[in-house]
RNA sequence: GCCCCCAUCGUCUAGCGGUCUAGGACAUUGGCCUUUCACGCCAAAGACACCAGUUCGAAUCUGGUUGGGGGCGCCA
């Protein structure tokens, strides 16, 4: 039974790189029936917060990464966050010391008083503000460990180079490298997928696996993500947070779909990782460090914005909204058919709203430009209150219909074509870049789109008339 | 400093001894299309880090050099 998990430390939001291999997991679990679990590893108190802790499980299931056991989900093998799982810690801790495998160490400032097991009562009793106890792993020299990584082959290290480690810290609470072998050791994780930076510390678990006669899970290390400059990437390099990708109006399947692409040659660029996992095969993981690059990214947005399911993209619409607080104030069918007729234009969300905000407000403002170079023109006037009359004895205000009106105003030759058109998109809309000008119109209705002329030729009469 | 990992276009990568005058995608440049802006389409430019060795033959195997990165916490 394939068991893998993710174990973030709640100690800020969820970046890139964690959902990475969130998704690694994700996919080495499903694509093995397996079990994708969350284990929130909190042993750091005084930088773990509760509030990240819920912001980073919020954030995996806005990304779509279900999960079978974690802090909300009941499992088996819980409780799923370290801080709960003290009193299990605490037998192995005794087990080890008991076995001559650990020993307690006090420091008195930076200096070591003592250093053996059992510990002298004068250290129990009385300890000046000074002292503090740890207990340390014994690491036998002269012995070469490995471990087979899945991703890179056989890795070697010679304990020579690894010197005693604190297995407990002065308050009491057990480290990282002890919690991950126990936890993984009794959830029964059979692959521990994690990132490159991990390499140096899986040894330390190896040895603590073989003191403890655990079974060794499988590895493997996933290659890290960096910037532009080669290092780890981090804010130094742009936003990386989830929520800034989200605010900014990715979707979760296009964000998921190029961060496949980090280090795993998928054999196509545009996907749907849902589907994705059945061709995932952690042996095709590459090992090299791999460039974030926001434009490929950007890239794969839109692509999945113009071509998934229009009932998707509305959700992940109204979603985003909800998101960033924005009211929309319009029925569904309006807003879906706004977001059809713009989408092939635009690549993000946000981008989105921002290019179709004046399908939804009747009061918007007129671009400069717009106004510059069509609405205070001599012909202007004229284009529009034949518009205005052509459009209105239109029965049937459907976009070939209107196409062919306004054709034939076009060829009126009152003004240039381009002008014509121009003209009446400022018009209706007040921008000069905006969806195809028919259905523009016909998502708009006759209804709105004659107000909004008539509109516009009102506030070209008083420009004008300030004029003369 | 020590230990470890890595090395193909600017970026992500294909390539697993001959099919490589090295393929694809993003970005870049030029063109076409066009009612705006895009999309789309076509084309161009662009890489095997270096040096030895193995072999009839190396991007592919071996060794070294160089370069980059990670780690060396009572952080995870």
């Amino acid at each position: 039974m394939v068991r893998v998990r993710f174990a973030p430390s709640p100690t800020g939001n969820l970046h890139v790189g964690g959902l990475r291999t969130a998704l690694f997991n994700w996919y080495f679990a499903k694509k093995h029936d397996g079990k994708f679990i969350i284990r929130i590893e909190d042993t750091d108190l005084e930088r773990s917060k509760r509030e990240y802790e819920n912001a980073i499980l919020e954030e995996l299931k806005w990304a779509g990464l279900d999960y079978d056991e974690g802090v909300d989900k009941n499992g088996e093998y819980g409780p799923y966050r370290q801080s709960e799982r003290l009193d299990i810690y605490q037998k192995y801790i005794e087990q080890l010391l008991n076995d001559g495998k650990a020993y307690y160490c006090v420091y008195e400032g930076e200096e070591i008083v003592f250093e053996g097991n059992p510990l002298p009562n004068k250290y129990k009793l009385e300890r000046n503000a000074d002292s503090s106890i740890v207990i340390k792993f014994k690491v036998k020299k002269d012995e070469v460990i490995s471990f087979n990584d899945l991703i890179r082959g056989l890795i070697e290290f010679n304990t020579n180079y690894i010197e005693d480690f604190v297995i407990l810290r002065s308050n009491r609470i057990p480290v990282y490298n002890f919690c991950v072998v126990i936890d993984d050791y009794l959830m029964k994780i059979s692959h521990v997928i994690r990132g490159e930076d991990h390499i140096p510390n899986t040894p330390k678990q190896v040895l603590l696996y073989n003191a403890l006669s655990f079974n060794l899970p499988e590895f493997a290390h996933l290659p890290l993500i960096v910037g532009e400059d080669r290092t780890p990437l981090s804010k130094r390099h742009g936003e990386v947070s989830i929520s800034y990708f989200r605010k900014e109006g990715y979707l979760p399947k296009a964000l998921l779909n190029y961060l496949s692409l980090l280090g795993w040659n998928a054999n196509e660029q545009i996907f749907d990782f849902k589907e994705k996992f059945k061709e995932f095969d952690i042996k095709n993981v590459s090992k090299n460090p791999t460039v974030f690059d926001y434009n490929k990214l950007l890239w794969t947005n839109e692509v999945h914005l113009r071509n998934n399911h229009i009932d998707e993209v509305y959700q992940n619409f109204v979603d985003w909204c909800n998101y960033c607080k924005i009211d929309i104030n319009s029925d569904d069918v309006y807003i879906r058919k706004v977001i059809e007729i713009s989408r092939p234009k635009v690549r993000t969300l946000k981008e989105l709203y921002e290019f179709s905000l004046n399908f939804f407000k009747n009061d918007f403002e007129y671009e400069e430009e717009f106004v510059n170079k069509y609405m205070s023109k001599p012909w202007f006037e004229e284009v529009i209150k034949i518009s205005i009359n052509k459009l209105e004895k239109l029965d049937v205000f459907e976009i070939k219909n209107i196409e062919y009106v306004l054709k034939e105003i076009a060829s009126l030759n009152i003004t240039s074509k381009k002008n014509v058109f121009q003209s009446i998109r400022g018009a209706v809309l007040g921008k000069l870049v905006t969806p195809g000008l028919y259905e523009s119109i016909e998502v708009l209705g006759k209804e709105e789109t004659i107000k909004r002329l008539k509109r516009t030729l009102n506030f070209s009469n008083n420009i004008t008339k300030l004029n003369k």
